[in-house]
DNA sequence: CGAGTGCCATTCCTGCAGGTTATCAAAATC
DNA sequence: GATTTTGATAACCTGCAGGAATGGCACTCG
């Protein structure tokens, strides 16, 4: 026969008062009850527990090591039973988010504070991929909500647009800009690596092309932040997004290009609730996506800072 | 209201099955029953921790983190159980056991090899003090056991012979023993300080006596080694446990005195079981006097009884 | 498209674990 | 020896956990 809590509560309350009439009386049942209890307890361990002498009850030695144990163990099944309380509510666990180019330098942080500021108990896991990337790693199980370039067509897959972007160029300061992107016409392009993410370098030629040119590229990179230091360096110029201002690459300035081709958005991509044999819906990506979508329109969740001069 | 262990388990089992009618067959119960002990679980937490779907069933996240703590707490509860068992039966816990100069080196460290092999569980802890601490030691519950200097008067001990000693002379190699004891009549004696144990100063005194002279006591040291040291050096003779021959100090004779005021009696003493206000008889100690006390041809002072079921 | 199947939920019933009341028994005090 | 204190016992009662039967949903298959 094994141990139960409810044994245990009564023998720890018994253990403090050392007199059952008290103890019962703590545990609002009555002594018999506790008696019972008690000796229950004492026959599945196979000896006593206490020991009853005159208007005086003491604890055996063995006694003393099942209170030890008792304590923690019924700590810990508080424990056990807050958490999941938690993660029920999703207030508790882990949370797997995936994150691409644009959206690290966007918003993301400030999300993801304020995220851990109502949410402490959820552990937070960030992966920097593309967005076919996550959408691959949405269907699989691997992340749980990813920022993904919009739109998303995709049967098992819900999205919701959270950040507003734009491609903006990247020059060496002193170069001309006075006919807008199509100055850069003539100019060696330095762009981000297509095996980093295919999508982005095609809006960055769709952009030119609405600009009238196509953009020769003479170098790619890994890291926006290696594009930003080859333009400063005068090997080419670049479109970045327009958060890169965050990065403060001296001697690069950041233009606007003025064209409603360089914009797109992002949003939040989630497995929808009932999609085929997937478990329910997560109420941790559910309070995520509340705390990253506030439905102004299609207002950012973060204000971008204007542009620097 | 609170988690109880019994769900747990219907829950674990039910959390590798993943299958409500095989995971219930595996508990002995019914289909039923196991649905309404998940669907109280369930309501205890405040949420699904299971997806029902069309022959499938699945953890949602918050199942998968109780599952983890569910397993802790179980795998604990066993293990409070099977250690409060160890201990009702005397085979766990921390027996604490007094022992005095001459114990030590007679046969107290094949007694404890002995118990620490047949009870592995049990914690010992050793305090080296004098008959007379053991005794105040013993009547205060700051020690369970004592090796002490038979014989022992008390109304709350009991004891047990276990040890035979005698005193034998310690001498440098060389120096003349032909007529026994007396042959040390004028030699000057190193004996271990009376604050370390009087009554072995004592039994040393009482000892010269009949061979009819008073030790000339010129050194008092804190240790049986340095004793045995300095009469290697010259400084004196001694009268020594015959178990200081474990030393090994080279270059010194211990011979016998052939006196039978030379021998003591060490016995085991122990709380009575029923002493005025004291807990019930500990089965540690219980086990470890039948453990020390193997009678060989001495008629035992007390008859051990079987532990109470 | 309707019958078939697998599987969890619901309903109703029963036995017993665990509680209550009343009483007993042992030990110490007056 | 009567009284008091306090845990154990006995007898009874009841809510709830578990069993048997059935329902109902979702998907499959001929």
């Amino acid at each position: 026969m094994a141990l139960e809590l409810p044994e245990l509560r009564s023998f720890l309350v018994l253990a403090q008062h050392l007199h059952f009439g008290e103890a019962a009386g703590a545990l609002h049942v009555t002594q018999p009850a506790l008696t019972k209890q008690i000796q229950k307890l004492e026959s599945k361990v196979g000896g006593p527990l206490l020991v009853r002498g005159y208007r005086r009850v003491s604890l055996t030695p063995a006694g003393e090591i099942l209170r030890e144990r008792a304590q923690g163990l019924l700590r810990e099944a508080e424990m056990a039973e807050e958490i999941t309380r938690l993660a029920v509510h999703g207030k508790a666990g882990l949370l797997r988010i995936g994150f691409g180019i644009a959206s690290l330098a966007a918003g993301l942080p400030d999300i993801l504070t304020r995220f851990r500021q109502r949410f402490p108990a959820v552990q937070v896991s960030m992966a920097d991929m593309s967005t076919p990337n996550q959408i691959s790693a949405l269907e699989q199980g691997d992340i749980d909500v990813g920022f993904v370039r919009l739109p998303v067509e995709h049967p098992d897959l819900e999205t919701v647009p959270v950040l507003e972007e734009r491609l903006v160029a990247a020059i060496p300061r002193g170069m001309p800009y006075r006919k807008g992107l199509a100055s850069l016409r003539n100019e060696p392009f330095v762009v981000i690596s297509r095996s980093v993410s295919s999508s982005f370098v095609d809006h960055v030629a769709r952009t030119c092309r609405a600009a009238g040119f196509s953009p020769r590229i003479v170098q790619e990179v890994n890291e926006l932040f290696t594009v930003l230091n080859l333009v400063r360096g005068g090997v080419g110029v670049s479109l970045v997004p327009r958060s890169a201002n965050l990065m403060h690459v001296p001697n690069v300035r950041l233009v606007d290009t003025g064209l409603e081709e360089a914009k797109w958005k992002i949003g939040l991509a989630w497995r929808k609730a009932n999609s085929r044999g997937a478990d329910s819906f997560d109420p941790l990506v559910h309070n995520f996506i509340r705390l990253a979508y506030r439905p102004r329109g299609v207002a950012p969740a973060v204000d971008l800072k204007p542009l620097p001069r």
